[in-house]
DNA sequence: AACTAGATGAGAACAGCGTTAACTTCAGAT
DNA sequence: ATCTGAAGTTAACGCTGTTCTCATCTAGTT
């Protein structure tokens, strides 16, 4: 049983209150969102006492931080087992675009703290700072394996990188809004976005032809 | 004198308390973050009762949608100043791009308010949706001139604005963490995005050629 | 010139929040 | 068996968003 017995009556101790702070986070993310979250409530939901929190994480930010770089971490292990099945760079390439789109639309909560630098702040929490960096170093991984194939225009791999992030990043934020925002079905803007989620193989294509040579 | 004059001893009124909340609530969004605005701090500062702001916003909500609102304003205003004097629909569509990151980065903490449906509950105010409609619009506008003169893929006019608004809004949250996040100097990521400040031009020229023919 | 209505501001009050400090309980090592 | 540190509790502080009631000013009507 991964799940821990929180059910127990007349037990003291949680078991694993850490990680049942930052599910019951995740999922206040998803249903409502930042602004919303108590950490009181929070801990209310799971059981415990209301400062019961502050043994795991030192303030609200640093739970959000927790969120992130646990997010970052899913992402890099995703990433991680995109990659191994594949063939040839291109393959790897629009794979990891994939991946990281996939990543955004299934774990939207996390993927949204990590360009909140209102709620995380990134240069206090030298985990996260790694977790993403190892995410970061997946990308650059797959761009020097396609510049040896001279797949890419005559950049460095950083800003190949930073190119392809941006596209990437773009597309997310955007399908986002589908789902986050009421009341734009009929306008153009809504029709824009049901494209973008109806045709998105289609654009990811588009926007990496940005750094294909 | 377009400053009311809100050191004179005895007034009551204020004369333009919504828009000193306005510009001091983006001063300090710009300073600090969302999280930390109160909008008590905001009366206290500008010297009225707690209470006086919610003669003009019926929430701390409905005032993020006000600053969203103005921002939407502004930069429709804008993308309508930059292309009164273009002359090919190639250079307005350039120059519109131009434009869109111009204000990201002069606006910013407008600018995040467009997409952090957390604190901006788009459904719910109306001249909201319309003033991000006239944006949208301008787009479109430029697109059609663009598809006149065979410029782009044969797409939709509303899926070329959203690849577009991709790139743009990538791009645009991507450079806003240079200013905003510490401690990713000296890592690639950091480097990734020093590129991405110095070569705006040319990575916006890289971005925007996914929907050119 | 006096009156009135509506807009704008003030003050008191409420529940909820993040956070801290001091205390209690438990599990594991010696 | 005892000790120690981790994990949980309780009480308290100041601050917040918001609402209700009341005061004041402005502008327009008679």
């Amino acid at each position: 049983m991964t799940e821990t017995s929180d059910d127990l009556p007349g037990s003291y101790h949680h078991g694993d209150l850490r990680l049942a702070i930052l599910k019951a986070a995740c999922d206040h993310l998803r249903r409502e969102n930042a602004e919303s979250l108590s950490l009181r409530a929070l801990a209310r939901g799971i059981g415990v006492s209301q400062t019961a929190p502050y043994r795991h994480f030192d303030s609200k930010n640093a739970l959000f931080a927790g969120i992130a770089t646990w997010g970052f971490q899913i992402l890099g292990g995703q990433m991680q087992a995109s990659l191994a099945d594949q063939t040839s760079p291109m393959e790897s390439f629009l794979t990891l675009g994939r991946c990281y789109l996939d990543f955004s639309r299934e774990h939207a909560e996390k993927y949204q703290l990590f360009f909140d630098s209102s709620l995380v702040e990134f240069g206090e929490y030298p985990r996260l700072q790694e977790a993403s960096g190892v995410c970061f170093d997946h990308l650059l991984d797959v761009i020097r394996l396609g510049q040896q194939d001279r797949l890419f225009i005559e950049r460095e791999e950083e800003e190949i990188a930073a190119i392809v992030w941006a596209g990437l990043h773009g597309m997310a934020s955007l399908l986002q809004l589908k789902h986050g925002r009421q009341g734009l079905t009929d306008r153009p803007v809504g029709k824009a976005i049901r494209f973008l989620a109806e045709q998105q193989d289609q654009t990811l294509n588009l926007l990496l032809r940005s750094v294909l040579k």
